[in-house]
DNA sequence: ATTTGTGCAAATCGTTTGCATCTGA
DNA sequence: TCAGATGCAAACGATTTGCACAAAT
């Protein structure tokens, strides 16, 4: 679904959140380039940059309260920051470690078969998979 | 490789690390009771009720040598906490996310298939999968 | 007018570090 | 002996929160 300023105030507006300045501006930055991830800090700059008046308080809690509505999904790689992501489909990542850089991995290039059950009386919120790379040859292909 | 005192102080010094009596007793409560998923909380409340006299900073260094050593993995599974588990072998992990609370899946019950090229000038160094489980029904089963 | 959001600074929490003191090899 | 480890407390960095002010409905 592609992004615009009437489509991010019907998510806020779903989602019991105000249409703000702040809010806006933020969605337009995070989702009106296609899909990407994201970190707090990322974002701090791109707002400087683009001039919008926000602070760092309100940019952690405007990428908290979209991941609760479901407008972005966060991916736990780095355990020093969270990245967040807007692509909401199905997929799944590259990590490059030198780089602190994600990359997509299409649903369709990657094939989970015999998921197992979850343990009994439980059930399955979502199944993460995360490829972390590095420059060089020589991988140790686990798996 | 079943535990044994003899075989830790092998690791420690293969790793460089002197046999310290922190360390020692530290392993023995990490390594002495099969495999296992710890934080560093748990690690320091087992010391306490062993009797261990240790430091919290100890405890945090510890860990940090031994999955440096490779004697430990850690698991990015939870953005408040680091997560280490002991088993270093092809395998992934359900995570209860009522009770954070790891389960391995073995290797031989997930079959990851298609396994994408690393993007070029890259080469795989891990692939970790979770899958995050909850109480309940209504599986909604992404993949 | 009333609720909700924002900004700032202070608080939090897991983790790391500086440094003086011990201890294993 | 003496490089390396430990403990303590202070430092750290990402994130959250309390509260007074401002904006949204």
């Amino acid at each position: 679904m592609a992004f615009s300023k009437e489509r991010l105030r019907d998510q806020l507006h779903e989602a019991g959140l105000s249409a703000t300045h702040q809010r806006l501006a933020l969605g337009e930055l995070i989702f009106g380039q296609g899909n990407r991830h994201l970190n707090a800090e990322q974002l701090r700059r791109e707002a400087v940059a683009a001039s919008i008046p926000v602070s760092l308080a309100t940019i952690y809690n405007t990428l908290r309260q979209f991941s609760r509505a479901g407008m972005l999904r966060e991916v736990l790689v780095d355990p020093n920051r969270a990245y967040f992501d807007t692509n909401l489909g199905e997929h799944y990542h590259f990590f490059h470690e030198e780089e602190d850089r994600l990359e997509d991995i299409p649903a369709n290039g990657l094939a989970v078969t015999q998921v197992p059950k979850p343990p009994e009386g439980t059930s399955i919120r979502s199944v993460d998979i995360i490829i972390r790379v590095r420059r060089g040859r020589d991988a140790q292909g686990k798996i």
